[in-house]
DNA sequence: TTTTAGCACTCTCGGCTTTAGAGTGCTAAG
DNA sequence: CTTAGCACTCTAAAGCCGAGAGTGCTAAAA
């Protein structure tokens, strides 16, 4: 479930190896300083001297799994060093019932609308993890018409109100060729609610735009009017991508990002959005929590950096996802079986919340 | 219009001292290091020697208007020192029309709702100042009812869609005592549209809990319908206040604002809103362009910072402030001549939208 | 063959000193 | 009142030094 299939086998590494580079990640994420032979030494508690730990870790920066900022600095894991660490080292510390408890709690409150929910979770994973919190909006492939409302703004305005599946209320204003009086927009929305509630909303555009567009002119006036408010009302399909992230001051606390000008370029991304849900969108598609270290994102901004994601589904199918940014040294044990929580519960509310 | 009466008087300062000062203020806007009497003599085009402009300098210092870093730094501004060139000495360039019309057409574009707006209206503002720009959404204290919907979503849940003002389109999810049946719903609904369209919301509340609440037992079914409805439709001050910030990541380029601790407190701020907020409360009643620089705001986060905005009205009444924050070094010649412009063209562009 | 002790070596970091440069305040002369 | 001159102050950058941490290598021990 937690578990990501490695892209680049690794070398089979023996016991002792394991352990010992086991250790190092942990001793590091812990205080972020370059791990020396003789602290693992004590840390590992394997009763080995200093100068076999060197040896170690000595073939360990060979592979590629640790680096030495500089000569007597102790070593550092490297993007490749983490990715081992999380697939095959990492213990996960799952939440206990009580946390999940108030996990449950705070994501069940009732909310106004899905992004609100979105906001609020967000806060939640930023607020526990004190990293970044990200949820991206649900979006779903099935729209469908729960109820339409058409209101005369002015001259030829008019606002049209789309509630969608269960209560994502939309609001667009949409110009008109012509002025249209209340009685004629009342006859057209209750003709388009009594003919296609509960449809998808795909088959609905289909349905008008198609069959009646062609005959329009041997159409009576009622139907005119729903033609022309239709047209637009559905022209661009409605729920676009997006997400809301949260407490990206934490990261400003990170020692790891003290770099000013780096700092600004992440949350430029956070804002420009496109890159990043380019990233998110890879995330919809896979099973369970997904994690990004550092250069594997394939964004520079991100380079010191992970992503740790996770979709929520609600019956089979996919409506978004979620997840933490941080330093590429953070609690990893923690922080996915928390994400992972999480987005099971995001999916039980909104499961909830459907009926 | 762009002044502000001064906090504490002046003494007068000769004619000579004022125009160094503001020559050292501007040579510090444009370069952002402290100001010699060398520099300054050469800057000030007085055909002083440097000595002479030392006594001057002496004298500001004295009096509060310039500050020394250290002995041999050359000086730069206080707070009290902007304060006056702001006030007395500053050269405004007014924007030329084809600036004001390349406004007009970035803010006239088409929208869906005024929190769009909004957004689009502060990117203006920190793109083009380059700082943190911020728009306090509209909030009128006379809200009218245009149109308000009733919609069964699920046993005792309601969504009730509230159409205010123009085109201020809200949502609400409410739970009932009992379940209600759609035909119930939509009678009640159009009870209220007929009876309440065009009147302010706080009186149809008034009217409608008031007057029918005692008589309750007495009233028939529609009647009890639309009181359940309304007295939880209209529970709430349905708008708000809130404002959007963009471009925050400007405020990362500043060198004034290196310091990432300082910055990350003022991201902060923008994220919790409540103090902010309070201080915009207080432009909402003036008349122009207000300005708070550094310590002025009564906030410690916005120690090194300028606030500059302006209200928004349409037809007298005062919806919102618009305007930036960033270092206290900022070009208020260009900015705050931007800040007045853009609240009279979004109040314009508001105006528009109303009919 | 593996592990370990010993040792010389390297590199960073903090503190200290030095130096150049900028700018000041004061004084006395114009 | 203005200005030239000068001694003085302070910073910022550069260089230097020593302590400390950690390494790699070698040779001995297990």
């Amino acid at each position: 479930m937690y578990r990501e299939s490695t892209p680049g086998s690794h070398p089979t590494l023996n016991e002792r190896t394991q352990h010992l580079l086991k250790a190092l990640v942990e001793r590091y994420i812990r205080d972020g300083q370059p791990v020396g032979s003789r602290t693992l030494a004590r840390d590992a508690g394997l009763d080995l001297s200093p100068a076999t730990v060197r040896n170690v870790m000595a073939d360990l920066e060979e592979l590629g799994y640790l680096h030495s900022p500089h000569t007597s600095a102790g070593r550092v894991p490297t993007a490749r060093g983490y990715r081992f660490f999380i697939d095959a080292l990492l213990n996960l510390r799952p939440l206990d019932d009580r946390e999940v408890e108030t996990l449950r709690r705070r994501i069940d409150q009732p909310v106004q609308s899905s992004a609100e929910l979105a906001r609020s979770v967000s806060d939640l994973l930023s607020g526990i993890t004190r990293l970044a919190g990200v949820v991206m909006l649900p979006r779903r492939n099935v729209v469908t018409l729960r109820h339409v409302e058409f209101l005369s703004l002015s001259e030829n305005r008019v606002l049209v109100i789309l509630v969608l599946n269960t209560q994502e209320v939309q609001n667009r204003i949409i110009q008109t060729r012509r002025p249209y009086g209340a009685v004629e927009l009342q006859q057209a929305a209750h003709y388009l609610n009594e003919q296609f509630t509960g449809k998808d909303i795909q088959q609905v555009r289909e349905a008008l735009l198609r069959d009646l567009r062609e005959t329009r002119d041997s159409l009576d006036r009622l139907m005119q009017t729903v033609v022309e408010m239709a047209e637009q009302t559905f022209e661009t399909e409605p729920v676009g991508e997006d997400y809301v992230v949260a407490g990206q001051t934490h990261l400003m606390q990170c020692a790891d990002l003290s770099d000013l000008d780096k700092l600004r370029q992440l949350f430029e991304a956070f804002n420009h959005k496109r890159d990043l849900l380019h990233l998110f969108d890879q995330c919809l598609h896979a099973e369970g929590v997904q994690i990004f270290i550092g250069e594997e994102s394939g964004f520079e901004v991100l380079e010191v950096c992970s992503v740790v994601t996770a979709p929520y589904t609600v019956e089979g199918q996919v409506l978004g996802v979620l997840g933490v940014i941080g330093p590429t040294r953070m609690a990893y044990g923690r922080v996915i079986p928390l994400v992972d929580v999480t987005a099971r519960l995001l999916a039980a509310a909104l499961n909830e919340q459907k009926d």
